[in-house]
DNA sequence: ATATATTAGTTGCATACGCAACAGTTGCGA
DNA sequence: TCGCAACTGTTGCGTATGCAACTAATATAT
């Protein structure tokens, strides 16, 4: 799977063929897990892009949509769509921030709440799925550079964005 | 970033939090990922979602839209809008296969294959940006277990939906 | 040989997402 | 305190993607 090439454009970092990308397989379990979401909470009426922001405000209720949005790295817009759907369904209600107009306070309803045991639920079988057969010690360690690689790419990003002032 | 929890819901996986799932920090990268290479892309024309087939046919060129589709585990749809996509810039052309009235060869055009050299460049420099910090044997074993995961994911979707028979 | 199943590709529809432009608030410096 | 900068949220627009239904062609079974 990882091998020297003999090619031309033969490269510096041997751990890596030229038709091996990180990125092919990060796309490939992104949109499984998709797959895999949408199938499981479809019959609770949400979709795959609501769940990670459901399941922060199960840890973190009342916060305003930019807290929501730093904490997951997600645009702002994003954000407003997803509450939207959530509110539609009643699972979420924005409550007007008393102490600053311009936010919202968004809670989970009562009925967001009983999801809980479910959703965490859902959460685990997920990540045991795409673990199968990892030890517990690559467990750990996957899932630390798992971390480390998303701060690696979204710095980047952030170093390129502050460059074009 | 990864601890044993208090809560009544604690886990038998005692190397994730409750908080932590690996489904954020994955679609945190391939978002990332997006952002990147459409900003790299972006003088030439095409977008972050034609980038994987782009580079596919760089290696393997006449091959179906089956066959595409296939190896990068996408939905036929996709590649034919990608691959609309890339005729139109130029960068492809499809021909009927003779043997097969159904089906096309994808074939990258003159101009497509002189993006080779810049295309194996951009897509190098990503995976270093993704992978900065990281020791050769890091390397090594991120790579395989990301591989690893993908397999594991997208596996449980085949059999679920085999099983929807 | 013909009917049926399978395969290759396309299109309509729905969802997820980012960016830019905008409106309303807030806060800070002159 | 006034005015401008920064912040919160929304909306329009474009892209990426999957599923289901469809057409045309091929393969298989009877």
């Amino acid at each position: 799977m990882t091998y020297r090439t003999n090619s031309t454009e033969s490269e510096n970092t041997c751990y890596i063929s030229k038709h091996e990308s990180i990125g092919r397989d990060i796309s490939h379990i992104f949109r499984s897990i998709n797959i895999y979401l949408s199938k499981e909470l479809e019959p609770y009426g949400i979709g795959s892009g609501q769940f990670p922001f459901f399941m922060r405000l199960l840890y973190h209720d009342g916060v305003s949509q930019e807290t929501l949005a730093n904490a997951l790295r997600y645009d702002r817009a994003t954000i407003t769509r997803s509450l939207n759907k959530l509110e539609e369904m009643g699972y979420v209600i924005r409550k007007k921030d008393p102490a600053d107009k311009r936010a919202y306070c968004v809670h989970l309803t009562d009925r967001g709440r009983e999801m809980k045991v479910l959703f965490i639920k859902i959460s685990k079988q997920l990540n045991d799925v795409i673990l199968r057969g990892f030890s517990d010690e690559e467990k750990t360690m996957f899932l630390s550079m798992v971390e480390r690689a998303a701060r690696n790419i979204a710095h980047e990003n952030e170093m390129r964005k502050a460059s074009n002032d």
